[in-house]
RNA sequence: GGUCGGAUGGCCGAGAGGCGAGGCUCAGGACUGCAAAUCCUGCUACACGGGUUCAAAUCCCGUUCCGACCUCCA
C-alpha cells in the first residue's frame, strides 16, 4: 500500500516512497535511547523523527505501527578519549550512583518518556526493553550460528563473521577491506574473533556479576547490534517499512543490524533507512567533555514551553545538521504564544472558507510528504498569518488542521497566570490609578519596581497588563 | 587515508535555470505621556576559477575551506 509519503533512503541515497508491505499498516522501528542517562535535546530530534512520521501518516488515514527499544544491557562505553573502557554503560552508572542498574534503567527510563511527553511526541505502539527479551535475541543468534554467520570464539563469546554477509557496507558505503587500517583504533588481535570486522552477538560473562543471562554459550549478555535485529524482527513480522536513527547509528550499528537481520531472514528486511542528522548547541557539538549537553528540562528551566524546542526542530530539515541556540529557542517560544493569541483571536472571527481550508491543507501536507519538508509548511504557516485577505476563522481552521501534525499546542489558550501576592496587586493598582491622575513619574517608578520583582507592565488602549517575566 | 554531506546578506536559514523565501537582530517611522507589544519601511546575498546557456545561487569541470562518520554516540 502506498502512502504518498517520500522519504530519502541512506542505503539507495535517493527519495523513496514509504509503503506498507503488508497491505494496512506503515511498520516503523527507530532506535531508542540507552537509559544510563538522561536524553538531551539531539536524542530528542530523532525521536521527534519517529512522531512526525506517524502523525503524518495518521493525518493521511494510513495507521502506522511504531516500536521504539529501551536499550538497558550490552551498550559498550568508553571515556572521553576515545578509548575504551570496555564497560555497560548501565553497570558504569549503577556504580557512580550507588543503585542497583534496573533501577538506574527505569529511573533513565521514565525522565525519557517525561521528556517524549513534554515534546507533545504521541507515544509509540511497543516500547520494548532489551532485558526483558533476551530469548528472542537468545534464537537469533542460535540461527545465525545454525547457518555459519555466526561463530563461538576462543573466549566464548559469540562473533557475527562479517565477511558472510556480502551486502556489508551498503548503508554507510564503508567497505570491509577500507575498514582494515582501523584509522582511530589500533586493532587488537586477541585471537577471539576470526576476522577484525567481526562483531560480539553474545558476550561471555567472565567477571561480570550483574545483568547477566544463561545462554547455550554460557552465563553473558547480548551485544548492542543483535537487539535492534531481534526486536525489529520480532515485534514487526519480520518486516521494516522504515528504520529511523540518528546519522551516527549508520555505522556500525545499522550495518550490523542489517546484515544480522537479512541473514537471519534471507531477505531485505528493511525497506528503508532513514537518518536524522546530528544537532550543534551554540555551534559546537554536544558533548559532556564540551559541557553544553542541554536537557528539555533546562530548556523548561529557563521559562521555555519545552514546545519551542519543536518548533525548532520542526523549522530545520531532520536530514540537514542544525545549531541550536538560546536565542533560537527564546524566538520559537515567542512565536508560539503570538500563533496561540492569534488563534484565539481569529476562530470567532468571519466566515468560514471551506475551500481555501482544504487547499492550504492539502498544499502544507504535500511540502511534509515531499521528505518531511517542515521547514517549507511551517512557511505557509507564517505566510497566511499575515495575509489579510483571509478570514480569521479560515485562519484558525488551517492552524487546527496543520497543528494534528506539527502538535505544538496552538489551540491552547493563554495558560493562567499565578496569583498574584496582596502587594503586587497594591503596586499595580497603585500604578493604575498614577496613570489615571497623568501622574507619569509615579507610574514609572512603579512601573520600574514592578519590573525588578518579576512582573512585565504594558499600557494598551483597554488599559494596564501585566505578565509575569 | 576511506565514506558521506556542506559553503547563501549582521546572524540563522529556504531555494524547483528566468518576477529577490522566511525568521532573528539592527536602523527609521506609525501608535503610545514614555516604555512594551503591534504594524509599516529599510538592510539585496549566494566560497573561488573556468564552462554550458539568451539566462546560473541553481547544471558541468576544477580549486579552496568546513563538518559528520570510520568498529563510542541520537
Amino acid at each position: 500500500m502506498n502512502t504518498g509519503l517520500f522519504i530519502f533512503d541512506t542505503k539507495e541515497r535517493e527519495l523513496k516512497e514509504v509503503c506498507a508491505k503488508n497491505g494496512f499498516e506503515v511498520q516503523i522501528y527507530c532506535c531508542g535511547p540507552t537509559v544510563y542517562r538522561d536524553a538531551h535535546v539531539g536524542n530528542l530530534r530523532t525521536f521527534l523523527l519517529g512522531d512526525l512520521i506517524t502523525r503524518t501518516l495518521v493525518f493521511s488515514g494510513i495507521a502506522a505501527n511504531l516500536i521504539q527499544n529501551i536499550t538497558d544491557v550490552g551498550h559498550m562505553g568508553e571515556d572521553f578519549d576515545g578509548n575504551e573502557v570496555g564497560e555497560d554503560k548501565m553497570l558504569a552508572q549503577s556504580k557512580a550512583e550507588s543503585v542497583d542498574p534496573f533501577d538506574i534503567a527505569r529511573k533513565y527510563e521514565a525522565s525519557f518518556h517525561r521528556d517524549l511527553a513534554n515534546l507533545n511526541v504521541t507515544p509509540a505502539a511497543n516500547y520494548p526493553r532489551a532485558s526483558e527479551t533476551i530469548p528472542l535475541m537468545l534464537e537469533l543468534i542460535s540461527n545465525l550460528i545454525k547457518s555459519d554467520h555466526a561463530y563461538v570464539g576462543s573466549d566464548g563469546c559469540v562473533y557475527f563473521a562479517a565477511n558472510s554477509f556480502e551486502g556489508y557496507g551498503d548503508i554507510s558505503g564503508n567497505r570491509l577491506d577500507a575498514l582494515k587500517p582501523g584509522h582511530r583504533y589500533e586493532y587488537v588481535d586477541d585471537g577471539a574473533k576470526r576476522f577484525h570486522a567481526d562483531w560480539a552477538l553474545w558476550k561471555a560473562a567472565e567477571n561480570r556479576t550483574q545483568m547477566i543471562w544463561d545462554s547455550p554459550w554460557g552465563p553473558g549478555f547480548p551485544g548492542w547490534h543483535i537487539e535492534c535485529s531481534a526486536m525489529s524482527l520480532h515485534f514487526l513480522d519480520g518486516n521494516v517499512d522504515l528504520h529511523l536513527g540518528g546519522i551516527d547509528l549508520r555505522f556500525p550499528h545499522h550495518e550490523n543490524e542489517r546484515a544480522q537481520s537479512n541473514s537471519a531472514a534471507g531477505y531485505e528486511v528493511v525497506e528503508n533507512w532513514v537518518h536524522g542528522e546530528h544537532l550543534l548547541f551554540e555551534g559546537r557539538k554536544m558533548s559532556k567533555s564540551a559541557g553544553n549537553v542541554v536537557l528539555l528540562t533546562d530548556v523548561i528551566a529557563k521559562g521555555l514551553d519545552p514546545l519551542s524546542l519543536r518548533l525548532c526542530f520542526l523549522e530545520n530539515r531532520y536530514r540537514s545538521q542544525m545549531d541550536l541556540t538560546w536565542d533560537s529557542l527564546k524566538a520559537a517560544n515567542t512565536t508560539l504564544e503570538r500563533w496561540r493569541g492569534k488563534y484565539q483571536n481569529w476562530k470567532d472571527s468571519g466566515d468560514l472558507d471551506q475551500k481555501f481550508l482544504a487547499d492550504f491543507a492539502e498544499g502544507s501536507i504535500a511540502d511534509i510528504k515531499n521528505d518531511l519538508d517542515t521547514p517549507r509548511a511551517l512557511q505557509q504557516l507564517r505566510k497566511l498569518e499575515k495575509d489579510e485577505l483571509i478570514s480569521g476563522a479560515t485562519k484558525a481552521a488551517c492552524f487546527e488542521v496543520m497543528d494534528q501534525i506539527f502538535g505544538l499546542e496552538l489551540l491552547k489558550g493563554q495558560a493562567p497566570k499565578a496569583e498574584l501576592t496582596p502587594e503586587l496587586a497594591q503596586l499595580l493598582d497603585d500604578r493604575r490609578v498614577a496613570r489615571l491622575e497623568k501622574d507619569f513619574a509615579k507610574s514609572d517608578l512603579l512601573r520600574d519596581q514592578l519590573a525588578t520583582l518579576g512582573i512585565l507592565v504594558k499600557d494598551t488602549p483597554a488599559g494596564q497588563e501585566w505578565n509575569w517575566n
